[in-house]
DNA sequence: ACAAAAGTGTTAATCTTACACCCATGT
DNA sequence: ACATGGGTGTAAGATTAACACTTTTGT
């Protein structure tokens, strides 16, 4: 079979932080080509030779340097063909998650500038990242009430308050706190350090680690981690 | 920028339908090529002109002329260099439903043969295809439970009990038939009609209908669709 | 009259929601 | 002593789970 195609095959990383109770979008100035300047999501061409998921990593690693803690193919966008002027791509997008708080970016690398926006204060974004990065948001909120994604987002001991602040934050809801915490909690999957955490006001509050371990055991026996108030 | 990449774009497509009271996947047998005569889900490559969506229904169309009521993308396959012995090819696998129980497949098209297989009887199939059409499984599963689409593998008007044998067998597991019956009803998005089913034994049973309108107003309103029993 | 599938309600148990006061620390 | 955020329990309401007999038809 003759086979002539001339589409080009891509990948996007969405890749999502959480700093001071906002939810963070890691966006890349671009340094070449038409769309210099721009702002756009972690990506770049699939070489021959490397699987889809190498190339997110390379790409991660070489436009900001970044480690992730998760990360999830989120959707293909290739509806759309003229979504880059130069020819067609199709892009395989990726959600990743990180923890943001102490997180350095690369100040050199392939792209001029790397920075963290909050997802309510977006710039203009090139491409079709806008619609992109609208369905990664989608899926992080529904995704976060059915997988404990939200711990790839903090350190790994963290106060109670950081957990359910970043819940209500991604749902954009308020939810009891006594609720939650019970809720949490009777998973056990979620357990007391004996550390606690540094605020600088009111009563010390304990440092939590979650489980992981725990978690894939009893995911093996049938349960269902659920986060869901009214 | 000077852009190198030699790999190719196809979409496949896992057909699924629902007779006898069996989850059905639709399989072609290969036409043409090394892998002539072995069965592989419907697909192909991506014309450089047309998006996916549009390659999904061609193939649809000139493999097995069948009208889908629901299509959706499930995931892309890339991670697996030499999954096509010819070349570098990497699948946006769709998810399609159709009504199978009265459908007609084209006896010649593009593919050798075309023939439904049940989910449980599936012969051994070309590429990764093994690996697809598991993930196609398991989306199914989950999505049943959070969207109506089981309405799109039945006829307009159903009876209750095949609605009820469809979450069962798919879901594979009992379902008690009152409290099924309730939850469903509940919703007030199935509708009595005024007819009966053709059934040879047993008290006649009524046809029910699934309003979609009604549906897509609740949702509006905040509705959540949601089956799911012990 | 009997076989076969349709249709139907109630109760106990569980889960979810709503809600307010005391505690431990720093200033 | 006060301001600040941490920590905790209970009761009412809603949802889910378990369960069996009657109805309508064809044979």
């Amino acid at each position: 079979m003759e086979l002539k195609q001339n589409i080009k095959v891509a990948v996007d990383a969405i890749v999502f932080g959480y700093t001071d109770n906002k939810l963070q979008v890691l966006l890349i100035k671009q340094k070449f080509g038409e769309l210099k300047n721009q702002w756009a999501l972690v990506g770049g061409f699939v070489k021959d030779n490397e699987t889809l998921n190498e190339a997110v990593n390379r790409e991660l690693q070489e436009e900001t340097g970044i480690k992730v803690n998760y990360l999830e193919q989120l959707y293909t966008f290739g509806d759309n063909i003229t979504r880059d002027p130069r020819f067609r791509v199709i892009s395989v997008a990726y959600v990743a998650l990180v923890n943001s708080s102490k997180m350095v970016l690369k100040a050199d690398s392939d792209a001029a500038d790397a920075r963290w926006f909050s997802i309510n204060e977006l710039p203009n974004v090139a491409f079709d990242h806008k619609e992109i990065l609208k369905k990664a948001y989608n899926r992080l909120q529904s995704k976060l009430t059915y997988q404990p994604i939200g711990f790839d987002l903090i350190p790994k001991e963290f106060l109670f308050s950081e957990l359910e602040n970043l819940y209500c934050t991604i749902l954009a809801k308020e939810i009891d706190r006594r609720n939650f915490r019970k809720k949490i909690l009777s998973f056990g999957i979620v357990e007391e350090t004996e550390k606690f955490g540094n605020k600088t006001k009111g009563r010390p509050a304990k440092l939590y680690r979650f489980n992981r371990l725990k978690y894939n055991q009893l995911v093996k026996e049938g349960f269902l981690f659920d986060i869901n108030f009214a």
